[in-house]
DNA sequence: TACAATTGTGTCATTAATACACTTTGATTT
DNA sequence: AAATCAAAGTGTATTAATGACACAATTGTA
């Protein structure tokens, strides 16, 4: 919770900047190695969990400022992001500001408005990223999707929207590329997969399946030093790759 | 175009119930025995066409908003109404009410805003509605879709992004609840699909898959009356297809 | 040198999709 | 009343995609 000095700058600044009654609240998916987790921000004082958001300068693009945010939170870059829903419960924030309530007059402060959040999801590999807080959180960190602590105000409906959305695409895109190293396994893209859609999927029928899209190169070399038999490493096709991100695979009528 | 008169009262009004910066537009696709239209305004003065559109109360929800619209322009109620994506390019309303710029400070001027627009389609069967032209408008009719005229601002990619949407939509969505009469034959509903594709299907594979959603039931009645033999009729199996409305047919992994 | 663990590859059975052909029916024509 | 026409019902052979499963190959370790 902020002071009242620090609530009058804050609504100072956001209202010289931003474009009232917009937020931005980004689903940052994180992965590595098999682990799926996702960024969340914890408040000042408070200990309650929110997802990174912000706003949106007023001449700003919404994908800009959408990357805007994640740059801030992450130090990234580039990286996969995706509009998914509009969230605008006229009461969706009212419970959570009550407490700037009779601080400011309604007409100076920023949180008393009504807020409609544009929901995006990011994939990252989260070894690349470098989580950092914003003005209103004591930290930024990295949580396990089983292990989502209480989210303020509706953000758990947008994680839930995300996740739904997501498991959806991968049945019409592919997704991958800045998730995996250059080179990687069938495995380690199949785990990526399973743990995407929180199932097993079966090695070969995976392995037959994702060639058939034609999104990938295979290697000549292997990945030595493994315990066991060396697997052959795979590249995505950045030219088959992006024209199915355009086109979408194939699919029904 | 409004005259300043106009303008001061369409501001007034609109300052003091809208939302600013937000606005709604509506792809409105009608259907009716195989045609395909979609409902377009004709700007006042102008002959540009437009989206219906809107904007939101400065308290109700989203979804509210886009149903009064939709209600408001074709006395239609409670229709298939989808949210898919919200347009903010800064300029995108900019060159076009550059006409109001300088008959009131900007401050009072509604136009001069910046707005993003939440884009919403539905689907309707135009015999059922009565289009209505709005203040701004001289009139509201159905075009066909394959002869839809030069939109104003960003309309013609808000048409053409609904439009893909909902085909992607068939996939995983059955369709046609208030499309379609009560009971309908199997070729009727055929028709509906190909309009919507804008390709033509096989008769028998289409049945086949459809009846496989196991959304439909089958009539022992037949339709007697045409010129040839009697097709068989069907209803939607309203709680097979408000579960596949949520689940969505099966799909990939 | 045998072993354990992991990867590569193949096959069979089932299901879904595609491309067709023939029969049935009911009004219309002769 | 019989023949005809056009639309609708139903079926089948072929191909493609998916699911379930088995075995051989490889590599470091015991």
């Amino acid at each position: 919770m902020l002071t009242k000095k620090e609530l009058i700058d804050y609504c100072r600044n956001a209202r010289e900047n931003y474009l009232p009654h917009f937020s931005i609240d980004c689903v940052v998916f994180g992965f590595h190695e098999g682990i799926m987790k996702v960024l969340l921000l914890q408040v000042k004082n408070e200990g309650e969990w929110y997802l990174p958001g912000g706003f949106m300068l007023k001449k700003e693009p919404i994908e800009n400022a959408a990357n805007r945010i994640l740059k801030e939170r992450t130090g990234l870059d580039k990286i996969f992001l995706q509009q998914f829903h509009v969230f605008g419960d006229p009461e969706r924030s009212k419970a959570h500001f009550e407490m700037y309530k009779d601080m400011l007059p309604a007409s100076q402060n920023w949180f008393t408005n009504r807020f409609l959040t544009i929901g995006y999801y990011a994939l990252v590999d989260f070894i690349d990223a470098n989580p950092t807080r914003d003005e209103l959180s004591v930290s930024c960190t990295w949580r396990d999707l089983h292990d989502v602590p209480e989210l303020k105000l509706d953000h758990a409906l947008i994680l839930k929207t995300a996740l739904d959305t997501l498991r959806l695409q991968l049945n019409y895109q592919p997704i991958g590329y800045n998730l995996m190293p250059k080179e990687f396994t069938m495995p380690e893209l199949q785990k990526l997969y399973e743990t995407i859609l929180d199932k097993k999927l079966d090695r070969r029928n995976f392995q037959r399946r994702m060639l058939g899209f034609g999104i990938l190169n295979r290697s000549e070399q292997q990945r030595k030093g493994g315990a066991h038999k060396a697997p052959y490493l795979y590249s995505f096709n950045q030219e088959n790759y992006q024209a199915a991100l355009k086109e979408g695979f194939k699919g029904g009528w």
